[in-house]
DNA sequence: TAACGGAAGGAGAACGTTTTCATAGGGAGT
DNA sequence: ACTCCCTATGAAAACGTTCTCCTTCCGTTA
């Protein structure tokens, strides 16, 4: 480990003004060739790498994105930041991340660490988009661009899938099989986007003259484990149903797994729908029929909306929708 | 979006100078209570948040940590970044992240910005540590530790896990169930992490007093594809084996899924041990036998000697090699 | 030979903080 | 009334850059 060094150093040690190496450095402005080798030589043998908290604070540019969100883990936000830094480090920019835990002081917190540190813009998730938030947001001297949650006015803009319209299709896709009976299984409460799934599921049963109890519509924590017994207290209470629709692929495997080891056989007995299409649906046995989506490409398409952004300075009402597909495997079939 | 505000204005609007406006900010020295509401105020007007480049800046302090890694994909790296964010936002860090994709090539671009961006330490990631590494941290102005590889030397510090002593002990575990015919399916020949389990594996078969052929070591991509495709290939290929030891549970699940459909029952046929314990092997049927370590635990641990080193501003070597254990499920029994 | 112009490079302001030092005011002790 | 000290505040340097002016030097042109 050495010092740091800095530009009066090595102008310094090369016998010139600051302003030269820093001409040197950002290759700008006319120097003489013999001076720029000296310069060069010296910038290799000290290490010199300018100070770019003070080149930022001159130049008024951090070159910074914040992203804040409500988990880390789970396959959805790696793919996101994948497609994030694959399209901001492209453009010179760097990615800071703030975790909330879903604690929404957190979020506050975030934004003002986000501010003070003077980032550029900020990819925005939460588990439910407010009134508040808005308000927040646009006090903010930078842009934000919402992920995930459909913010529902003309203001702040926002990337995301149509959860309501997949929910709808995976749903009409088993109708369609001449299912009747069917469960939903959705994740927390307090989640937006669990909300919009459940939607789009009832509507569609609704809209093909079916009704529906209470009791088929279930709340978990997306675990592998809060799928498994809540299918088994289904099962244990006799509840008769050939159609699952579950919010996460989490809880669908939990649900196979459920319903295989009470002696059910899938798809023959039950089909299932996961609304999620992570690695466990093609690993499961059956595999599981389920709706895919690209986190990758919501991480991209948020980031250069983001982008667009700053570098434009209009910031605009903007959004986009981003596209999905169901993916027809083993876990669906006819109801006999 | 309002415009940013500094501390000159806020100063101005509260009729006092910019001193007193910072003391009241950081609360440091005296100011009469009447000024000190007076200035609050103003912040809370404006919205006033200090300009942190400025103040890192002055203070030569950026609280900013890098990390450096191969992958932001997979449960490994979200983990460990929980874990790590858990400790350094305790104390008022902050979190750089710089992906390699593998790439050397940009692990040195990496360093340097950080560098740039005067980080006060970094946690490195990368498939395989060498001589250059060593070269390149050795020169860095701030200390680096190494996550995932023992260095093997007394000079860069690490946290990693003792890959050879679980290769090791898993597959003991299988000879002691009366295993004698075994297959061992790596990660890319590229990467030391699944080098190491290779010769943990190795050495408990040969100090078993077995011997080995050349095409029982297998080595794939760690994806469930290439699990299953190379699991098709042995059983095509008459390959007599009663047991397995792969390197993660990827391909372990996508072994399990091959024998299974190829007319085989596990583990009455053959004995599966991942080692690697993710979502995906609690979730498989059977369940997959593992060896369990905690990636959160890395970044935590990893994050405290980091901040340590970096507080203390003591660098000398040191390192920890954090506990596993043996998950028995349902993919392991006795050979008949 | 005088005037001009372009290339090379230096001096110094600006960016927005923190912090050190200086100073004014006022109450207490003599 | 004089000194002393403490509180409250301001002025200005420092952090390490970028960038805008200047100045100097030298070759070209009339």
């Amino acid at each position: 480990m050495r010092e740091d060094i800095n530009i009066t150093e090595v102008a310094r040690k090369a016998g010139v003004s600051i302003a030269t190496v820093s001409r040197v450095f950002n290759n700008n402005g006319p120097v003489k060739e013999s001076t720029r080798k000296k310069i060069e030589q010296v910038i290799k043998e000290t290490g010199y790498r300018p100070n770019i908290l003070a080149r930022e604070l001159a130049e008024k540019k951090t070159h910074l994105i914040g992203v804040i969100t409500h988990s880390i883990l789970g396959e959805g936000l790696p793919n996101s930041i994948k497609g994030i830094t694959h399209v901001i480090e492209e453009k010179g920019y760097n990615l800071l991340i703030g975790n909330t835990d879903g604690q929404i002081e957190k979020e506050q917190k975030h934004f003002e660490i986000f501010q003070s540190k003077r980032v550029e813009g900020v990819l925005f998730m939460t588990r439910h988009f407010t009134q508040e938030h808005r308000d927040v947001i646009e006090a903010l001297p930078f842009p934000v661009v919402v992920l995930l949650q459909p913010t529902e006015d003309e203001k702040i803009s926002y990337v995301a899938f149509d959860e309501y319209r997949f929910a709808q299709e995976a749903t009409r896709y088993l109708l369609d099989k001449g299912h009747e009976d069917f469960v939903f299984i959705g994740g927390p409460e307090t989640s937006a986007n669990s909300l919009r799934r459940e939607q789009g599921f009832k509507n569609a049963l609704t809209s093909a003259g079916y009704s529906l109890d209470k009791e088929r519509i279930i709340h978990e924590d997306y675990s592998i484990e809060a799928g498994y017994e809540a299918t088994k207290r289904l099962v244990k209470e006799g509840v008769p149903f050939t159609a699952m629709i579950i919010a996460n692929d989490g809880m669908a495997i939990g649900a196979i797994n459920a319903l295989q080891d009470s002696g059910y056989s899938i798809p023959r007995d039950v089909s299932i729908i996961g609304l999620d299409d992570t690695a466990l649906a093609k690993a499961s046995r059956p595999s599981l029929t389920a709706i895919h989506y690209s986190y990758q490409d919501l991480g991209k398409e948020g980031a250069n909306l983001l982008l667009d952004k700053i570098e434009s300075g209009n910031v605009d009402f903007s959004y986009k929708v981003l596209p999905y597909e169901l993916k027809k495997r083993g876990s669906t079939e006819e109801r006999y």
